[in-house]
DNA sequence: GGTCGTATATTTTTT
DNA sequence: ATATACGACC
């Protein structure tokens, strides 16, 4: 019990607090995972069967850490503790249970991508105007309506509705949802919201299956709890009414999920929902400096919906926040860089003391070039992650599809790759085939010669054969997880066909699958993990997020590039909050289709408190977007930080721009991994002649731009003017000489366009 | 059915 | 700037 006495008054409280229901109000910075990991630590001690606590996180990650750090207090014990997402937690009890509401127990979990597939393909269908019915427009009412439990029945009675689609209109809506769901079910593939939302069915409709988990769980306890919806409410709720000891853990004014359907509205009346509620307010902050800390107050001040809070710390003062104007994002990138580079040096940090965050994804290219120019590390959390990309995705549908021959979406991905000469238009007939004679997929598949004539029937049985061969493997023989796998990586043919690219975004997707191979390899060796069946391994990689990639420790000294969402829950000694500018941040999509400012502003505070020792705030006066340089006004938040505390950083002494001509003498460069990415094959090069060989795919407008005579530019990096430039049309190959040396840069974004074809 | 060339729209955040 | 959609052509 000695873990009490470092704690304070509220913390103590809040650990020591066993029975009935519980809120606490976390601030910022709080010690807000300690709490929770021995408050957990504390239940078990005081007797509490590890296997009758539930406690949800955000992600898997935080999930992992905090096991961690419950098991360094008590052990073992801690494996046992029901832990995980919603989403993950409540898969996994649906595989069990799903029965009921007639899955099966190896259902296909469909990601985002595949949802959108599944609508496009409906509104097709359907004879519908793409142009109105905008997939994620149709994608976003649906998730919505199921986040807030509206079933597709529920959601075509409802008059309230039917006006809404009528006055957007979009009167097919209700059609829409009703027929994804019937997809869905059919294809035994639960989306994202399903997960929550048939969990929600499955405990309404039986009885004796939530009595079970009721009594099973005799703690229920959520994390990060101002970002859960409704959905995942009721949920808790309910799983929670029998013992009535929940407990939940959130802060209000950090609440930036809205767009997926989180209701602060949740946390803020909660107290409502149970009149014996005891409320816990951490508002100590032993993260940040006072400076810090008072303009993060300055903030959340200007906000009206939230609980009363005085968040204070008795940390240093600290340095004021510092605001730094750069002339456009490349600047700003250049000079973020090179102040990290420099309080690097002065300060004896290491890389992984700096953070970089902003409010989009794309924000982030001129960051990286900044700081690979200086030789800086770095990484980046989010973006496309290795589960999206394309030969990952490929395999993987493979694999749903041997588990789960009714996956539509998996079918539609493979079922002509490598080509097999099946086209567009035998796939959709074969999607509508099934769907119309309310059949699988795969009886349509597995008996081709019954549901269509001779032509194309080749390719598909060849296919249908080789999944036969994939099934007997899994189901018969009973092999494991990567057995399965390494085996359909073969003889799916994806592992030659990649092998035998050679160019570089080649050599590097089939390194991609060999390290999916080695994932899946690990999941298997991995002794914690008993089932080592395809179907678990699948469930667990559909719902990886991108804060839960693996990271090698002994490669971890990194500045980290995020998003502000991907950074809640993690703290940095320093942090640049990055691109600070009107309509960006706040974004103007949001205030647009939201109307909500203050939810903006929370995701302003949420930054603003991620630094412990010094906060740096930038923005740029112009910004490329869709390739054209845009003036860009500062942000009417850098008006709501306390004066107080705030000075402007010292303009950068006037800079030269970069002009170098360096001669290329690489053999073989190649440009950003973006899938136009070209690689240049370069002859042997003379001092004076610059003779590039570009074996490429372009189109006629490039060809023109790159005429002879013409001058190669790009922005600030210089230019180099083409001698001589020959189109070999049939062999679509260029050879193109310089009058005089170009820059790398120049070379590389002048053929970045260019594909490579041998 | 597959490939190629051009026109068009697109960007917020993520389980 | 780039991903997708569509029409022309093999």
């Amino acid at each position: 019990m000695d873990y009490l006495a470092g704690l304070n008054e509220p913390q103590r409280k809040a650990v020591e607090h066993i029975d009935g229901p519980l809120m606490i109000i976390a601030g910022a910075g709080s010690g807000k995972t300690r709490v929770l990991t021995y408050r957990t630590a504390h239940l078990i001690e005081k007797g509490v069967d590890p296997f009758a606590i539930l406690l949800l996180t955000f992600t898997n990650k935080a999930a992992g850490e905090m096991r961690h750090r419950i098991e360094t207090v008590i052990g073992n014990a801690a494996k046992n503790i029901w832990m995980g997402t919603f989403h993950s937690i409540f898969a996994k009890i649906l595989r069990f249970e799903g029965t009921r509401l007639g899955y099966t127990s190896n259902f296909s979990i469909y990601d985002t991508d595949d949802s959108k597939s599944l609508i496009r393909a409906l509104i097709k269908e359907k004879n519908l105007d793409d142009k109105v019915y905008k997939v994620n427009l149709v994608l976003n009412r649906i998730s919505n309506a199921k986040n807030r439990l509206i079933g597709p029945a529920q959601y075509t009675g409802s008059s309230i509705l039917a006006e809404e689609d009528r006055l957007a209109r979009i009167p097919a809506m209700g059609e829409l949802y009703q027929l994804y769901c019937a997809r869905c079910f059919a294809a035994n593939a639960m989306d994202f919201d399903d997960l929550l939302f048939q969990t929600n069915i499955l405990f309404r409709d039986h009885l004796d299956v939530l009595n079970k988990y009721q009594h099973k769980f005799k703690h229920v306890m959520v994390d990060e709890f101002q970002d859960t919806n409704v959905s995942q409410y009721l949920i808790t709720k309910k799983l929670s009414a029998v013992n009535r000891n929940i407990c939940v853990v959130g802060d209000d004014a950090q609440s930036i999920y809205a767009f997926r359907g989180a209701d602060i509205q949740n946390i803020l009346n909660f107290e409502r929902d149970y009149s014996d509620l005891v409320t816990i307010k951490l508002e100590e902050n032993y993260r940040s400096t006072k400076a810090i800390v008072a303009v993060a107050n300055s903030i959340i001040s200007r906000n009206k919906n939230q609980l009363k809070k005085d968040v204070f710390t008795s940390n240093e003062d600290g340095d004021d926040i510092e605001i730094i104007r750069a002339s456009s994002d490349n600047e700003e990138g250049r000079m973020i860089a090179s102040a990290i580079f420099e309080a690097a040096q002065k300060e004896n940090l290491t890389w992984s003391d700096f953070a970089i965050l902003y409010r989009t994804n794309a924000q982030s290219r001129s960051f990286e070039e900044a700081l690979r120019r200086l030789n800086i590390k770095y990484r980046i959390i989010g973006g496309v992650s290795f589960y999206q990309r394309k030969e990952i995705k490929d395999v993987l549908g493979y694999l749903r599809f041997t588990v789960n021959q009714n996956d539509e979406e998996a079918f539609k991905r493979i079922i002509n790759l490598p080509k097999r000469g099946i086209g567009d238009t035998t796939i959709a007939k074969i999607v509508v085939t099934a769907a119309e004679n309310n059949v699988p997929i795969w009886d349509v598949v597995s008996n081709i010669s019954q549901f269509q004539a001779a032509r194309g029937s080749a390719g598909i049985e060849a296919f249908s054969d080789l999944i036969k061969s994939f099934k007997l493997m899994v189901e018969v023989e009973q092999k494991d997880a990567y057995e399965v796998a390494n085996h359909v990586a073969k003889a799916s043919g994806l592992l030659r066909e990649l092998y035998e690219d050679k160019t570089v975004e080649g050599l590097a997707r089939y390194q991609n699958l060999q390290e999916l191979l080695n994932a899946i390899k690990s999941f298997v060796d991995n002794p914690e993990n008993e089932d080592k069946s395809l179907a678990t391994f699948l469930q667990s990689v559909s719902l990886l997020t991108n804060a839960d990639a693996d990271e090698d420790p002994a490669d971890r000294d990194k500045v980290t590039l995020m998003t502000i969402h991907s950074a809640k829950g993690l703290e940095f000694n320093r942090v640049f909050l990055v691109g600070l500018e009107e309509d960006l941040f706040p974004s103007q999509m949001m205030l647009q289709s939201q109307q909500d400012l203050e939810e903006e502003r929370r995701l302003f505070y949420v930054a603003v408190t991620r630094a412990e020792k010094k906060l740096q705030i930038s923005y740029a006066e112009s910004r490329y977007q869709f390739g054209r340089l845009k003036a860009c006004e500062p942000s009417r938040f850098l008006n709501e930080l306390d004066p107080n505390f705030v000075k402007m950083a010292k303009p950068a002494g006037a800079r030269k721009e970069v002009s170098s001509f360096r001669p290329v003498q690489k053999t073989g460069f190649t440009a950003k991994p973006a899938p136009s990415a070209a690689q240049l094959i370069q002859k042997p090069t003379t001092n004076t002649n610059y003779q590039h060989v570009v074996s490429a795919n372009f189109q006629a407008t490039d060809a023109l731009a790159l005429a002879a005579g013409q001058k190669v530019e790009h922005a600030k990096f210089g230019f180099g003017l083409i001698k001589r430039i020959e189109v070999n049309g049939a062999e679509r190959k260029a050879v193109i000489d310089f009058e005089k040396g170009v820059g790398e840069k120049t070379l590389l974004l002048s053929f970045a366009k260019l594909m490579i074809v041998t």
